[in-house]
DNA sequence: CTTTGTATGTGCGGCACCGCACGGATTGTA
DNA sequence: TACAATCCGTGCGGTGCCGCACATACAAAG
């Protein structure tokens, strides 16, 4: 377990990197890097948290099933956040699915160790409440984004929220999974996608998709996307200097 | 201000009269009732919070504001809530405007005084960030109806909030003013009421309705309104005994 | 009683997305 | 090389909501 004693330098996780250097020793031997594969399950609906995620390179998104059996994403967090805010919140259970949406690694730390160390470190407190009030932004925003915006406005807020955890212009992803993260048709998506493709937004071929113009991502994308990143920006400003592209 | 000398079994927000005594009292003296007019607006966006409220009869909503001009709600508070968890979790701004939805009473308190009791009172600690919990409850559920259900079961969602907090089978309110709170057509908004009216479910005439078969509202609804409820109930089941009607 | 304003009813064309069906294209596997 | 599986393209009818326009009905004020 030589691994486990890795420098704060080292951290890709934005929030744990945010840590004084105090606290984090403090949290440091508490933390287990894990593999997250792809479609794993963390939470099941309404059981109790076990585990609390600090992400580097997965993705794991909150899915809803609705009594229909459509699943829809609520919230998405990779590298600048944490899935298991409920454990320190309040009641550790929500009626959510939270399900890796892109393999790669995390930061593993048990439910109460995070109990604890929220109660002891002072910075790790209130670096995770921040970060609450982000999601909370986050959330009210996909409300009003399911609401106001077309399926091509939101393809692009996606495909943006989403090199802004990869950093990767090319990555995999199907219309298909796109679509269950949207709740829209996969038809639809394809539809959209082959729109941003003629105006040489993106290229894509069976499940590899690359961005190529940012700029007229931006500009395709409704507001959505850049009102969350501003949030968490200013929210989180005082740990973390700026938002890394 | 002999008013300020009120029992605790007075208090109509069911937060506060959750507070063990101790606590109460502590809280107390900081309290002030005040009234709230109709569509008097309580926070600015991204201004700084000077107060926070606990609704007793008022009701307050959230609205955002989307490029476009629509408004559109993304939260709901009543006596079963307050307003400004974000002055105790984190930056006390956000990108939402706080308007009186229905005129009534409220507690409120500097937010000031709101960090110190937050500090200092562990239980109001921990229902606030319980609230906390479900608000993103709340948040995360409108972004699924707003995504999946039809504007006859949001309204009818909407209808039973509304009574949950107002407690009469009558009030006033105008098709257009739901429509704003739906971010849907007046109109719309019209017909889906119209249907309610033949089904005998409501009645309605220039700006007062009244709910007359609440078990066909009940299935006439979405089943966000009861996903929302149960999830109230059971994070501060701790605290509040069972969800008064 | 008339006027003015507010609340609601109704119709029409348009659009975005739905569900469904199927066809074509590429990739992995025997 | 053949086959199966996966991914994507496309078309069709249907529906829910849109924006707009206007008609109607009631209410308060003069």
């Amino acid at each position: 377990m030589s691994k486990s004693k890795k420098a704060k330098e080292t951290i890709q996780n934005q929030l744990l990197a945010a840590l004084p250097q105090s606290e984090f020793d403090n949290i440091n031997p508490k933390l287990k890097l894990v593999d997250l594969e792809l479609n794993e399950v963390l939470w099941e609906m309404e059981e109790k948290r076990e585990y609390v995620y600090f992400p580097t390179t997965a993705m794991i998104c909150l899915l809803y099933e609705s009594e229909e059996g459509v699943s829809i994403e609520v919230g998405m967090t990779g590298r600048h956040g944490m899935l298991g805010v409920v454990t320190f919140i309040g009641d550790s259970r929500m009626a959510k699915r939270a399900v890796v949406q892109r393999e790669g690694q995390a930061y593993r730390i048990k439910a109460t160790d995070v109990e604890k160390a929220f109660l002891e470190c002072k910075d790790f407190q209130e670096i995770c409440m921040r970060y609450t009030q982000t999601l909370i932004a986050q959330i009210s925003q996909s409300a009003i984004c399911n609401r106001l915006h077309s399926v091509d406005q939101q393809l692009c807020r996606y495909l943006l929220v989403n090199y802004d955890n990869i950093r990767t212009k090319t990555f995999s992803m199907t219309h298909e999974q796109i679509s269950n993260v949207l709740g829209v048709r996969r038809e639809s998506v394809s539809v959209a996608a082959a729109r941003l493709r003629e105006s040489g937004i993106i290229a894509y071929s069976r499940g590899k998709i690359t961005l190529l113009d940012f700029k007229g991502l931006l500009s395709s994308a409704c507001e959505c996307y850049e009102v969350v990143k501003d949030q968490y920006d200013r929210i989180l400003s005082k740990y973390i200097s700026v938002h890394s592209k």
